[in-house]
Order: structure tokens, then sequence, then C-alpha cells
DNA sequence: CTAGGTGCAAACTGTTTGCACAGGC
DNA sequence: GCCTGTGCAAACAGTTTGCACCTAG
């Protein structure tokens, strides 16, 4: 664990489902960065993918656009805002069911399934009125 | 509706779920292509863009890959298959209790919802034995 | 000392776009 | 003839990778 994964992981905690440019940019600017704390994009998405592989993030994809991270390790559903584009988390439980129901229908073999919402998240919708 | 247009059209109903490099590869392969059937992946991707706003494709999101786009217009689910890298149809009904749950746990506004499976589809799994 | 982690820059993939030209109405 | 669509190539965003150096164990 070297001080820049320490960082990654840090930021990631403390960030609402970062994508990793976003990581990157709350690293380099967010503390008073010395010449040690130095961190590049490439060390960003390598330990992004290192943390993950360990189980100690998870990656949330979210539509077409760019990979987001996300601390909180209980599988769980997100929502992608359409207004400003920040994923959420849905406090919904994983329902099984479903994988069940689409294995019986489809003759596939069935893993898992992300379900990804789309709306307005919160904020959005009370700066709307 | 252009020559081109109709070709990527077709293209998308021929194919099952391909991306846009995947339909310009079987309109410029598959087609004995004489001068005038020449396409650009510009225009692919520009025709899929134009073909989804008229209502007549879909595009299905994938993980972070590359969009896959659908000829299927009723809304349903996909699975990804973890092998062949291939989105298939799963065929359960759209279930709007998801997004009504959603809404409750949330307090967003919700307006509809994509499930990705992910899991081994039948081909492959038939593959494996 | 050694294996792995790092910074940097270049490469790569998927996609978009500016521009001049061609073709349908 | 006008307006939209097209081919082409360049630009772009997100991500990965090769390489030489550094650093924790």
């Amino acid at each position: 664990m070297t001080r820049q994964r320490e960082k990654v992981l840090k930021a990631v905690c403390s960030l609402e489902h970062p994508t990793a440019q976003e990581t990157y940019a709350y690293i380099t600017s967010n503390t008073g960065l010395q010449a040690e704390d130095r961190i590049s994009l490439g060390t960003i998405y390598r330990n992004l993918q290192v943390l993950e592989e360990e189980g100690r993030i998870a990656a949330v994809p979210a539509g077409q656009d760019a990979m987001h991270y996300d601390a909180r390790l209980d599988v769980h559903y997100h929502i992608l805002c359409g207004k400003c584009g920040k994923v959420f988390d849905v406090p919904m439980q994983y329902n099984k069911d479903i994988d069940l129901e689409a294995e019986k229908h489809s003759g596939c073999r069935i893993e898992s399934h992300d379900i990804l919402f789309r709306g307005i998240c919160k904020n959005c919708c009370s700066e709307e009125n």
C-alpha cells in the first residue's frame, strides 16, 4: 500500500462515485501538494483497477460515459442524473429473484445484474423550482 | 432516407446488437460493394444517431465498452456475455414497479431503468461442454 | 537487493466534428 | 439550386501501456 494508492482509496471514499479524472482532480487540487505528493493519471487508473480487484472499491458503469467508482461494497443500484450527470446510490436491496427469472426466460447462465436508473436527482429536482 | 442510411438500418436489423464498428464491417464486407456503395465510419455513427432519434432503433449501453444498437423497439433487458462479449436480449417484460420502488427509496425523479445482466450466453455455455 | 509501483509520454479505441463536395428533392 | 447527407481526415476523451526510475519491504 503505497502513498499514492492510499490517496486514491481515500479520494474515492470522499467523493460521490467519482470517475478516474475526478479522482485525479480531487487529489491534485484539494491537498496542499508537496513534491512527494505528485501523482499521475496513469497511476490513478492503475490503482483504481488494483483496488477493484482487491475488492476495496467497486466499478460502476454508467451508460457510455467514463467509468465511475464506488467505495460502498454491498451490491446496490445507481441512478444517473440526466441533468448534472452524476451517479448516486439508490438505497434498494439487490433482488436475486430478477436473476432467477432472467435465467428462466433466456437460457443463459446469469451471474448478476446491474440496474441503472435514469432520471433527475434530488438536488437537480429542487433547483428546478 | 439515403442509400447509406437504409443500409445502416438494415445492418442493425440483420445483426445481433452490433456496435458501430461491427455495423461498418458488416456493410463494407458483406455486400459486393460497388463504387457508389462506399460508406465511411463517420456516416455510420451519424446515421445510428439519427435513426435512434427517429425511434427506429435503440441504443443499448453495455458496460463501458462500445455502444450497441438494437432493432427491437419495445423496452426490454439485455445480457452481456462475459465470454464472447456479445449482447443478447433477455425476453423479460419491463417492470415499472422497479421504478416506483426506486423513486420511493431515493427521493429522485425516476424516468426509466436499464437492467444489464452478466453471465454466459447460451452458445458459450454449450461450447464449454 | 529485488519486486513491484511510479511518472511521463506515446499509443490506442470509440466517437465526434470541420470542411468541401455530391446527390436527392 | 438548395439543403441535407456524405467521405475523409483530424480532433477528442477516456484509458492503457512501454520504459526508465524510484521505493517499500
